[in-house]
DNA sequence: TCGCTAACGATAATCGTTATCGTTAGCGTT
DNA sequence: AACGCTAACGATAACGATTATCGTTAGCGA
């Protein structure tokens, strides 16, 4: 079996990705990280990236184009605005029993879903009107 | 203004994704109207999958990956199986309320949402047990 | 400290999608 | 029915995100 390693690449990846909220893409956290690690590189964010989701210590978030990345892994909902592009969390206290209310209507098993709503984010809201 | 003309590509592909269930990628559409329409480009294809889309006709299901499209247009929702990678709907008599829940619980303005399960497709889940 | 190999950095390759550009064909007007 | 305008086409180059390759580095158990 293959055991996987310590690296402080993949650390300094989990860790700035739990310490914001602005879902980032691999781009994002490369250069984030570039200047406290001069030596990384672009492979390094992607690899460990699909690495910690295979953990299950982060979430992706396929919105269409490039992929974003999520530190939180409790259930919750996203918003892609429509106007700045931004991905924004949206939490529901009652998750609306949407894997059971499938399962039912489904013949096969459903392990997990995600939504992703479409819309305009509290401050493009406010400017457009 | 853009006045829009008519083409026969456009309807083959129109007409064509309104046929089927599987969820088909622009190179699948391609590849099924080949025959038919030998002179046919997949730029085409692409070029009219986003105008259809545009005009509300059909559905982009951006399922990370490749985009899948649907020509049914009333609200449902799908799963990808992840031993086959096919997609597949699931239709809700109640649509759970989601949108309503999420406008009271995020402060922008919602128009539109997508749910994605993941999990197995019937026979896939039969198979396996 | 040694040895194995997972993980790394650099970069080439891949692949889905979009842009470019010369040609074709809807369609309204003569 | 021919004319002219330009949307849409087909072919293909370009693009951008992601993945694969490969020689090097560094965890970590012996």
């Amino acid at each position: 079996m293959q055991v996987q390693r310590h690296s402080k690449q993949r650390d300094a990846i989990l860790e700035n990705l739990c310490s914001r909220y602005d879902h980032p893409t691999a781009e994002d956290l490369y250069f984030s990280l570039k200047p406290r690690i001069p030596a990384l590189s672009l492979a390094t964010v992607y690899r460990n990236l699909a690495q910690l989701e295979g953990d299950g210590k982060i979430i992706k978030i396929g919105s269409g184009g490039t992929a974003r990345y999520d530190g939180n892994i409790n259930l919750h909902y996203h918003l892609t605005c429509l106007d700045c592009g931004g991905v924004f969390d949206i939490f529901l206290d009652t998750d609306c029993g949407l894997c059971k209310e499938a399962s039912k209507a489904f013949d096969g098993r459903i392990l997990s879903h995600s939504v992703l709503f479409t819309g305009y984010c509290p401050s493009c809201s406010k400017q457009v009107g």
